[in-house]
DNA sequence: TATGAATGAGTTTTCATTCAT
DNA sequence: CATGAATGAAAACTCATTCAT
């Protein structure tokens, strides 16, 4: 009797690992040899699951990756907000997201190369909505969180896509470049170096001002 | 007797075009829908030309690509290096090479778009040899001249990937967003702001020298 | 329980026709068209198959050849031996076995064919290891049978390769030729006179003995 | 004035040796990797000539082919006449030719691959009416000389096809081992008993006549 | 749920042949 | 006569997806 009871649940927990030795594997062959590259048949190899399997748990292909896709940036987000959510001073914040971005592609290699790779990917547009979901929450939290180090005057101001691209662009360049294995500096340091000259560019400064016009501009 | 001598010539001629023509139709072919999505059939149909004419004058598609890859990467590293060539002032070679690099993607979207994108592309491996040749010039070339600007302590001291990254890292990630229509922020606007930002973050600090220990620990 | 326990094996057997078929569709198409002439698309049809389900079952085409050649040959050398297990006496031997040559390839034209022409081919280096184990146990096999007629004194001693010729490469030519229609002679009687013709040439001599100073050389 | 009468010959001259080029590259590319397997490009390559220059020689791949076969199997024809004419003696005659048939392999090894190895394929087709004729010619040339040494009661009557497989099946087996370098007798050893072989087997017999009923049923 | 045989449209690639120079 | 760029039909092979068991 109880055994009876207690099957599906077995079921779903094993199926449930099922499904995410299939993502696990599906990450894997994506990040090494691309979306339309790999092939479910590599897939299935690596999950030690047949192709009927993969097929239950997943639509297709394209919603297999857009899972992945969607699973990813919200780890990241979440990771990032978490962050951010730390740092009552501008200064901290900066540098720590910094640091932050960087240790996570070290801790999440897979998810970063499939991640800034995949971005213009076909299969993205079948997690459209989700992933614009996922973004507007995130720009909302971590826009109220600037917002508030620009009142203390601790920033400069800028538009939202100058801003990610000073604060992060330098870090994303040389984590590209680590996953690569073309850097030479250890990512320990890159990240307090990359920290503080993101700093530098982002701190108030004492004459100039020059992202007024820009930000005029821009709206 | 002049007939017979230009004859070779014009025939030349038109097989260079030809094979122009059929490298701008697989650049665009390939930026649009991947190196793996887009079809000799759409390259073919696109170049206006027969499927045996592409393979007589590139032997796979893989070898099309890495063609176009050495293209594009040579263009860019000339202009880079003569717009650095221009300047003999730190302040204004980090300035206009960031201008520059937006200047580049917006000039050249589709190389852009195929430069950034296939970095680590299968086909990649089949031009290894010219790419390695080709950035070894490049770092040779740049490297020079940078040590000018650290000599005359214009500039702080970085390790290279360091140096990339916090010169070049922003306008990347903006580009990037830029090109995929992710951006508000006008690219004339954005080169000003971020060409100030890099330079705040590479130029001597009166007080701080944050890099030592890394540049240090990197070597 | 028991329909769970014949299912898999229900699958297998209809798995193993499908196979069976494929390797009969191509085992005609090649001997009628050649292994470069034949297309999957030949085969295909003959087989009533899907292109992919051929693939499925052989990697490529070449393998499947590698594979037919395989069958036919140790089907010939199997009967050959148990033909050979039947005779005590080098004269039954000898005639039998010219006569079971002739009789194979009228009751397996297609293997026969497809053995003959494509001993060179490209594929049968696919097939190396397995052909070659096959051809071992088969000379260790039938060698020790014919030592026996040896040892008797009831055959002239000759190399291997000369065996060979002199007691199968009558009966092989006119095989060809009757192949091809070419011949006029019936089966049975070119049987009769070539299995007569060999047992001349190899029975013992009473007064000349050519083969001696050959076989010493040729060792 | 008279360069120009000479020209026309020079240029024939030269052409010819380009034609017979053309053939010998063709005939190794043929031998080396079959009809179907070997192209134009391969042929092109190893006769150092264009493209069209083959085409200007020859209609088509296939008529290539048939040229080169009617050209061998007339060399071989003429030769194999050519020893028969030398011997008024069944004994010599048999011996001689098998050991004319050996050499003929030895001296000539890619045009008896390709002889022996195309006698099936298509192309034969377009050269049928030719080899017709070669053939009649040398059935009717080669018959006449055996009639006599029939006549003369030097042999044992045999229909045609049992003739040559008794006669050349032999060395026709080993040569194509040879070729393949399958045989460790050399070729002059095997030429002695191969060619003493096939004497016993068709010199008359004293009491047995195996072969009158035989003949008798294939006429 | 799990399995893997079957499917066939779609892809890359080959190659004999043509033809302008 | 020689050249080789151009052609396109046809070939081998791939792979996401379906479905009977």
């Amino acid at each position: 009797m109880s055994s009876r009871a207690v099957a599906p649940r077995r079921r779903q927990l094993r199926s449930d690992s099922r499904k995410r030795e299939i993502l696990q594997a599906a990450l894997h062959c994506f990040t090494t040899i691309g979306f339309a590259g790999a092939t479910l048949a590599d897939i299935r190899v690596r999950a030690k699951a047949s192709i009927g399997s993969i097929y239950h748990h997943f639509c297709s292909k394209e919603q297999l990756a857009a899972a992945l896709y969607v699973e990813g940036l919200r780890n990241y987000q979440q990771s990032f907000l978490a962050e951010l959510d730390r740092h009552r001073k501008a200064r901290g914040a900066v540098r720590s997201l910094v640091r932050h971005h960087l240790c996570w592609v070290r801790d999440n290699p897979d998810w970063s190369r499939f991640l800034y790779e995949h971005r213009q990917s076909e299969f993205v547009a079948a997690a459209e909505g989700a992933i614009r979901d996922l973004n507007e929450g995130f720009y909302r939290a971590s826009g109220a969180r600037w917002q508030g180090f620009l009142d203390c005057g601790e920033m400069i101001e800028l538009p939202r896509d100058l801003l990610i691209a000073i604060l992060l662009g330098p870090a994303q360049e040389f984590a590209r470049n680590w996953l690569a294995g073309r850097t030479r500096t250890e990512l320990e340091d890159a990240a307090y170096v990359l920290g503080e000259s993101a700093w530098r560019a982002l701190r108030p400064q004492s004459r100039v001002r020059p992202t007024r016009r820009a930000v005029a501009r821009s709206r």
